[in-house]
DNA sequence: TTTATTTGCTACATAATTGGTAGCAAAGCT
DNA sequence: AGCTTTGCTACCAATTATGTAGCAAATAAA
């Protein structure tokens, strides 16, 4: 898959609009999740594969290639870590968490 | 594809968070952008059809009957609408443009 | 300094998702 | 009645994701 880059087409623009190379990026799987569990602090890859529950290591190896090539995430000597940008766009995701647990109220848990 | 409901197992839980869950939703292709472009008025299929550039109708109706599902879009006289969760969504996820568009300045166009 | 262990992946095969094109049935004009 | 538009579905090809195994390099232990 390729990195969906502002500027290039990406899914959902041919113009390569900046916030739909941002959906592109975020809305592969996972991305949002690792971004998440980064959050609560860096670690090694290992780690990171446990704090995802169920994620393979190909795919959370592919996706840490392309946050690491979008700025959104870097290796440091305590392992891959949130850069200044990804705690940016950690603190974007933020407010989704109280939203989410206001939303699921919707869902009958009998279905 | 099964819906990612709060309280069920999916991608990135086993437990059903539900911030994961949102996650799952909200991380398959096309979900934000719909959301996205829903946000600029109720419109026919057809219509978000072309609003999305280029989506596949097979890609766009699953979408669709995700959303609605998730209580995040609703049919209408004037076609397909944002229900207020969908709006609240869409407020959350807002933020993200501006950003974005910062973000951009970081690649290089040359590339 | 051998001998484990741990870590960070890659290989490979399979399954699941997405995309693209064609086209059809129903509804709405004319 | 015929023509158009709309909202899809069918079908197949292409792309992504998953799961398991395991290997090379780095680190720790003996």
């Amino acid at each position: 898959m390729s990195l969906p880059t502002p500027g290039k087409p990406v899914r959902g623009s041919k113009s390569g609009n900046h916030l739909m190379a941002l959906f592109d990026l975020l809305g592969r799987s996972w991305s949002m999740g690792i971004i998440w569990r980064l959050q609560e602090g860096s670690c090694t890859f290992r780690v990171l594969q446990e704090r995802c529950e169920s994620i393979s290591p190909t795919t959370l190896n592919r996706r840490l290639k392309e946050l690491t090539q979008s700025f959104l995430i870097e290796r440091t000597v305590d392992g891959y870590a949130l850069t200044n940008k990804g705690k940016e766009i950690f603190l974007l995701l933020k407010p989704l968490e109280s939203w989410a647990k206001d939303w699921a109220k919707n869902f009958d848990t009998n279905e």
